[in-house]
DNA sequence: AACTCACTCTCAACCACAGCTCGAT
DNA sequence: TTATCGAGCTGTGGTTGAGAGTGAG
């Protein structure tokens, strides 16, 4: 999800140009990420009441371009009707640009899940509100998706998690506002405590990452906006190495027991009623289990779990706690992703998905340097007697899409279009893999894995993304199909209005 | 081993038309 | 920069037939 930094600082890069040149330097750019299924832009006028407008150069760019519609056909653009649901969405942090995007990408379910910035669903169900943001798998999960992934096996409890961005619900939070109880990712930090504002001299304190399956009280005592070790504010550095990776062991938290069990843990507390608990007795339950576990030392009062993230109050989110719905063990997640344990267990072995992130801090020489040695890597693989495992790698490290470099907020933002300008390319499915450089919240990050470690986690992941995926059929059109389902037909054909017909969907009769 | 035949399976094409797209103004 | 108009385009499902695949003779 790293293009959200992107999508938050285009302003920045475009600062000189028109809106709509600037919609369509940026749909010319995007459409080269191929995990896009669609997108969209809204633009406005500083006059126009409404604040988000189709922008239509950029829709016909995306509907016409290449790379996006021609490559592959699952891409398309969303629709007018769809762009007036999207008027509804709030106004976003970068709204004064006058610029907003919509961009989607096939979910586990195989339904488009919003992934931009006004994005906010599950990332695995596309139902309920993501809370938790696991950064080993890029995805915005709810709660009960968050614990069915990561409590399968011992290499998905390694993920690193921490919550969701709770005003822009796209970023992972790096901070908790104590005086507002949110929990905010570094953009709508500096957005929401500016310092010529009057919330800059709210007191923050760093969220930090947790692996494995935390408990309930565990979560509750690492997202509670209690007072303790709150950082004055001023600059906040979460970079990662500041933050550390929180596993449960860490600090004052106990480690959970590394069992499949463990996603009864989350719930805890009574497991005979685990899953059929409603959001309120999932919520006292947490609440109860902070007093009778007494797992942690940290002072009272504090808020609840789901007052944590939720200080708001939101209905929607409370269902989203429904876990009727949740049938999560461990053959439920093989059958789910379709991947044998022995193969994570394998993929265990050699270090876990999390090593798959490329050191961050490359310099954008370096990186088109390692484009380059891709594109060699490409050509090698031409050659007769080439592994697969190459071409694999290859194909990983060297897809025509293009390298971007961030660089931090407080200088200007640059990127580097590197792509070789549309040449034709196979979805292999690899396409959230590509390197888009730092993360905001991860500027120089790096849990260096050797390069034939995380090429053959490349392919492992690769493979395990290939089966994940789904060819189901999926109407787009609603409307269309109503109508289709009613029209009557001449041997399967469509015939006009009042002409005879052998076959009425409505009354499966036959007219002559 | 090569060929023919019957059968099964897959999939593009066909149809009408409401709704959508997009250039022109 | 936005709004409007109208010609052209798109997508929807059941049936069909062409072509591929398979096994028996």
């Amino acid at each position: 999800m790293s293009h959200h930094f992107f999508f938050l600082h285009s302003s920045f890069i475009f600062i000189s140009i028109s809106i709509r040149a600037r919609c369509l330097f940026l749909a010319l750019f995007l459409s080269r990420f191929s995990f896009l299924s669609r997108a969209f832009v809204f633009t406005s006028a500083k006059s126009d009441p409404n604040p988000f407008t189709p922008q239509r150069g950029v829709e016909r760019f995306f509907r016409k371009a290449p790379p996006f519609s021609a490559r592959r056909a699952s891409t398309s653009y969303i629709t007018l009707s769809e762009a007036k649901d999207a008027r509804k969405l709030p106004y976003l942090p970068f709204c004064q640009t006058r610029i907003a995007f919509i961009f989607f990408k096939k979910c586990s379910s195989g339904r488009d899940s919003v992934i931009s910035i006004m994005g906010y669903k599950c990332d695995f169900c596309c139902n309920r509100s993501s809370v938790v943001y696991c950064r080993s798998d890029d995805a915005c999960l709810c709660l009960d998706c968050d614990t069915s992934v990561h409590a399968a096996n011992s290499l998905s409890r390694r993920h690193s998690r921490t919550l969701v961005c709770q005003r822009c619900h796209a970023q992972p939070a790096a901070l908790q506002c104590i005086e507002e109880r949110v929990s905010l990712c570094q953009s709508c930090d500096w957005t929401g405590h500016d310092a010529s504002t009057s919330g800059a001299a709210h007191k923050r304190r760093n969220i930090k990452f947790y692996s494995d399956c935390p408990s309930a009280a565990e979560l509750q005592s690492m997202w509670s906006y209690d007072s303790e070790s709150v950082s004055v504010s001023g600059s906040i550095s979460i970079g990662e190495h500041e933050m550390g990776l929180m596993s449960i062991a860490d600090g004052n938290v106990k480690q959970a027991k590394p069992s499949t069990t463990e996603v009864d843990q989350l719930c805890n507390v009574n497991p005979d009623q685990v899953w059929n608990s409603s959001a309120q007795d999932l919520d006292s339950s947490f609440s109860n289990a902070s007093h009778e576990t007494e797992i942690v030392n940290t002072p009272q009062p504090k808020l609840s779990f789901l007052e944590a993230i939720n200080p708001t109050g939101d209905d929607d989110l409370f269902v989203d706690f429904d876990m009727d719905e949740s049938e999560l063990n461990l053959e439920n997640y093989e059958e789910l992703f379709r991947v044998n344990f022995s193969q994570s267990e394998e993929l265990l072995e050699n270090g876990g998905i999390d090593s798959l992130f490329e050191p961050r801090n490359k310099s954008l020489t370096e990186l088109n340097c390692h484009r380059t040695l891709a594109s060699q890597k490409v050509a090698s693989a031409a050659q007769p007697g080439c592994s697969k495992a190459l071409s694999v790698d290859s194909m990983m490290t060297s897809k025509t899409e293009p390298v971007i470099h961030f660089k931090q907020r407080q200088s200007s933002s640059t990127l580097s279009f590197s792509g070789d300008g549309g040449g034709d390319f196979i979805d292999c499915g690899t396409s959230s893999m590509i390197s888009l450089g730092e993360h905001p919240w991860c500027p120089s990050f790096q849990e260096s894995p050797s390069p034939s470690t995380n090429r053959s986690k490349a392919v492992l992941r690769y493979k395990e993304k290939k089966k994940m995926r789904k060819f189901e059929k999926t109407v787009r059109y609603v409307s269309r199909k109503e109508r289709a389902d009613i029209r009557k037909r001449v041997k399967g054909r469509f015939v006009k209005a009042g002409e005879t017909y052998d076959y009425d969907p409505l009354s499966q009769t036959k007219s002559c």
